[in-house]
Order: C-alpha cells, then sequence, then structure tokens
RNA sequence: GUGAGUGUAGCUCAACGGUUAGAGCACUGGACUGUGGAUCCAGUGGUUGGGGGUUCGAUUCCCCUCACUCACCCCA
C-alpha cells in the first residue's frame, strides 16, 4: 500500500473487528452447537432489535449500574428520541413479553438468543466494544430446579466446545425484602473500618460496600473479613430458595463454589446469582453468567412474571474452546481449454444439484498448475475435464486426499463423491 | 476514565545515531505445455503507525498523537 493508500485507508472503529473466514468458521460450530443445546432443553429464539429506546435500559439494568451510567452507545436519532445500541439483552425480551403479551402464552416461556452487544468499555484481552451474547430467559417459572437446570445446560455447552477448567460460582443476593437490611449492616461495618481502607476501597464504602471483598491489599481483605455476608440476612423465602437451589446443583454432579461476595453488576438480579469462570485466563475470566430477577418484569409494568437466565460471552467462549474447524470437503475442476470450460460450468451446475460444493476458476492454467492450485486451496476433490475426456465423454476424478483416480460419467462420479464423503463424516464423529 | 508496555513488508522478526531499511514465510511468475505437496531461480511488496523536535544525518534520542496489548475498573 502506498502512503496515500494508507491514510485514507478507513478502519474497523476501536473495540469492533472483522471476523474473517476462517475464524467465522469457528463461530458457525459454537453457535450451531449452542442452538443444538438450548432446543434440547425446549429454549426457542425470540430476536429483538439491536436498537432500543434508552430508557429501557435505564429502568432495566438500572440507572446506577457502572453500564448505564458510563458505557451504552447512546445517541439521538433523526426524531429527537434518545436511542441506544443494546449493552446487554434480558431487558430487550422482557420488553417484547410485554409488548406482544407473550404472558398470555402458556407458561414457563423459555427464550434463547444469539447476537451483538455493545459496551463503550476500555478493549483489552476479551473484552470488545461490540461483543457477542449468547442468552437464555426461563420466565415464569418460580423453582430453583430451572436456575440448577440453566448452568447445567451451560455446563455441557461448555463440553461441548472443549473448555475445561470452569469454576461455578453461586450466591443468593436476596430480594427487596431481605436485602436493604443487609445493606445497611455492611455499610455500618465497612464504615467502622473505614480509615484502615486504601483510598479506592474508601469511596465504595458509600457507592458500593461488597466491592471492598474484591480488593487486593491485604489491609482491606482484612477488614472486609469482619463484614457481614448476606447468607445471614436471607429472608425464609429465600434462604430456602438458595437451599434447595443447590440441592438440584448437586442432583447433576456440579460442582461448585459459593461466592457469598458474588453480586454482579446488574441491579436486577434477585435471589439466585451465577458466574462461570475459567482459570489461566487474566482479568476477564468470567466466560458466562446470570441469575433470577423476579421483579424486573413487573417493574416495567407488565404482570408478575419472574424471570430467570444466562449469558454466555461468544469471544470469551472461543477463547478458551478447543474445538478445531472442520475443513470444507468440495470438488475443483481442473479445465482445459474453452469447451472444457464449458462442460466445467454444466459439470459444476450438476455437481452443486446433487449437493456437492464446487469451486470453479476460470483462470486458464496448466494441468500441473491446476493441480498446484487445487492443492494450494485444500481441494478434496479434482475433476479433470480436458481434450481427452471432452473427447471419450468421461471424466475423470482425483481424490486428493488418497491421491486415487477414478473415471467415469458424472452421474457415476457425483456417486463416487457422495459415498466417499458419507464414509469420511461417519468416520470423524465415531471419534 | 486511570496506569504501564509495544508499534519496521500481508505474517514472524533483523538493522551500533551513518551507503539505496534486510531475512524467512506468504503472494505472483518461471524451471515443469496432461497430474498436487518438494527443490531451485526471479519478481511484487516499506517512505519504519502519524505529526513535530534535537542532529550534518533519526527506524534508532525527545515530545505530542493514534492504534494495539496488558493491568486497574467493570463485565461477557
Amino acid at each position: 500500500m502506498s502512503r496515500e493508500q494508507k491514510q485514507q485507508a478507513i478502519s474497523s472503529i476501536k473495540g469492533t473487528r472483522d471476523i474473517l473466514p476462517e475464524e467465522a468458521r469457528l463461530w458457525q460450530m459454537v453457535e450451531e452447537s449452542a442452538r443444538k443445546i438450548f432446543e434440547l432443553y425446549g429454549f426457542r429464539e425470540l430476536r429483538a432489535p439491536i436498537i432500543e429506546p434508552t430508557e429501557l435500559f435505564e429502568k432495566g439494568t438500572g440507572a446506577s449500574s457502572d453500564i448505564v451510567t458510563k458505557e451504552m452507545y447512546t445517541f439521538t436519532d433523526k426524531g429527537g428520541r434518545s436511542v441506544t445500541l443494546r449493552p446487554e439483552y434480558t431487558p430487550s425480551v422482557v420488553r417484547a413479553i410485554i409488548e406482544h403479551r407473550l404472558d398470555l402464552q402458556p407458561q414457563p416461556l423459555r427464550f434463547y438468543y444469539i447476537g451483538p452487544m455493545f459496551r463503550y468499555d476500555r478493549p483489552q484481552k476479551g473484552r470488545y466494544r461490540q461483543f457477542h451474547q449468547l442468552d437464555v430467559e426461563v420466565f415464569g417459572e418460580k423453582d430453583p430446579a430451572v436456575d440448577a437446570e440453566i448452568i447445567e445446560m451451560a455446563h455441557r455447552l461448555l463440553q461441548a466446545v472443549g473448555v475445561e477448567g470452569v469454576t461455578i460460582l453461586v450466591n443468593s443476593v436476596g430480594c427487596p425484602t431481605c436485602r436493604p437490611a443487609y445493606g445497611q449492616a455492611l455499610r455500618e461495618a465497612a464504615a467502622r473500618v473505614k480509615d484502615r481502607l486504601c483510598p479506592d476501597c474508601q469511596r465504595k464504602v458509600e457507592i458500593n460496600p461488597l466491592r471492598i471483598f474484591d480488593c487486593k491489599l491485604e489491609n482491606c481483605q482484612a477488614a472486609a473479613r469482619t463484614f457481614p455476608l448476606i447468607n445471614d440476612f436471607l429472608c425464609e423465602d429465600c434462604r430456602e430458595h438458595f437451599r434447595q437451589f443447590l440441592i438440584y446443583l448437586d442432583l447433576y454432579h456440579l460442582s461448585y463454589k459459593i461466592e457469598p461476595t458474588l453480586v454482579r453488576g446488574l441491579d436486577y438480579y434477585t435471589k439466585t446469582t451465577f458466574e462461570l469462570v475459567v482459570e489461566n485466563f487474566g482479568a476477564q475470566n468470567a466466560i458466562g453468567g446470570g441469575g433470577r430477577y423476579d421483579n424486573m418484569v413487573k417493574e416495567f409494568g407488565g404482570p408478575d412474571l419472574c424471570g430467570t437466565g444466562l449469558a454466555i460471552g461468544l469471544e470469551r467462549l472461543l477463547l478458551v474452546s478447543k474445538i478445531e474447524a472442520i475443513p470444507q470437503s468440495y470438488a475443483y475442476f481442473a479445465h482445459r481449454g474453452e469447451q472444457a470450460k464449458q462442460a466445467s460450468l454444466l459439470a459444476a451446475s450438476y455437481f452443486r444439484s446433487c449437493g456437492i460444493p464446487c469451486l470453479l476458476e476460470f483462470k486458464e492454467r496448466s494441468l500441473k498448475s491446476h493441480f498446484s492450485r487445487a492443492n494450494k486451496i485444500a481441494a478434496t476433490w479434482v475433476v479433470i475435464i480436458g481434450e481427452d475426456e471432452l473427447a471419450a465423454g468421461e471424466f475423470q476424478l482425483k481424490d486428493m486426499l488418497r491421491s486415487k483416480q477414478y473415471k467415469g460419467s458424472l452421474e457415476q462420479l457425483a456417486r463416487i463423491i457422495i459415498d466417499k464423503e458419507s464414509s469420511r463424516k461417519s468416520a470423524l464423529s465415531k471419534e
């Protein structure tokens, strides 16, 4: 590229990136197994718009949350409305339920979605401004068994894409009945030791004392050990819900860690919260998380419908997954001369109608150069159409992986490809 | 938003402040005109992220800026 070209070149916006074909193949594979698994659990896809009224997130995600106060892509559209690129998905589903009276359908309701979210963060490993989430939500199911089932489903997905070393962190954050008392007690305890805390944590005393638990400094940790824990403040209802939730996790033989300080940054959670974290993954080690939000639908003016859900970060999932792309199998056409080129067009058309992927290139090449090209682009089959073949009315087919060559009509060659491919596929799935 | 590190060819990396900034891989072509992966040869590709300064001279030193990376923060 010349200097002028370089200066004129437009590059992608900070925190966004192109997913090129090689990587997109992996995305397709993960998305496919996610869809399959979600549908195994009775979830159906619900696609909501990427752009929503700003107030949806101010009310839903929470006006005091970091996401809303400093991370949203918000702007005014030509009609003077304040609109926002969604930073998360749950409020959109809640809006859709109320808007379309989905609560009048037989409950519980199970929805899933895969798509981009937007948060104006400083980009980092596993953190982008446009990132993608797998999201599932259940409405109208109070039973803590469903909280456990969602985690079991997430676990299944992680296994399917080869993620290892995942820890399940769980907690209960209580409900509007019991949480205020805990917040009060925590704030008082923090205030008592305020002068022993680092400047950072001194600020947290007022804003969010729970965050003091996360400080790495020894002094702050020592102080935090004297703080009360939420478990001792849960009301009867929340305590029982949490107890049963753990029983169901045990039933699935899922090992988990109770993390009394796990709060999560969204304001709407009640009772169950959980997070999936991976080892050796730096600061962005949470690949998924979620919990219960029993009051959100009601707070939006909808029916009294409880909810519980899960979100998994696709970028982070891919960073830790061990899946490998299965190379696409396809036929390449080695043609010589105009007549052969035309015959190739027809042959490829016929192969495609048989369901065989074909790659046709039109440049005139020597046969050797055709093979060299086929090898470079990893074609699995080469169909040879030259003068001899045209004269004989019989074509040649080379299996590039096994270096075996066949001769016959197009129908015969298509049959050979279909047979060999199906035996190759069944061999792969047996592994 | 705060702090630190790194920016040289498409990729991975060289070049003491001093000739025309090099190599491997990749790409294109040839040796090789009907059978791929190898080898050999040649070619394309840079104004060293951008701007300013110091200097006879800057890829190298200084400042600003942008991008990337990592950490804080927050979260997926």
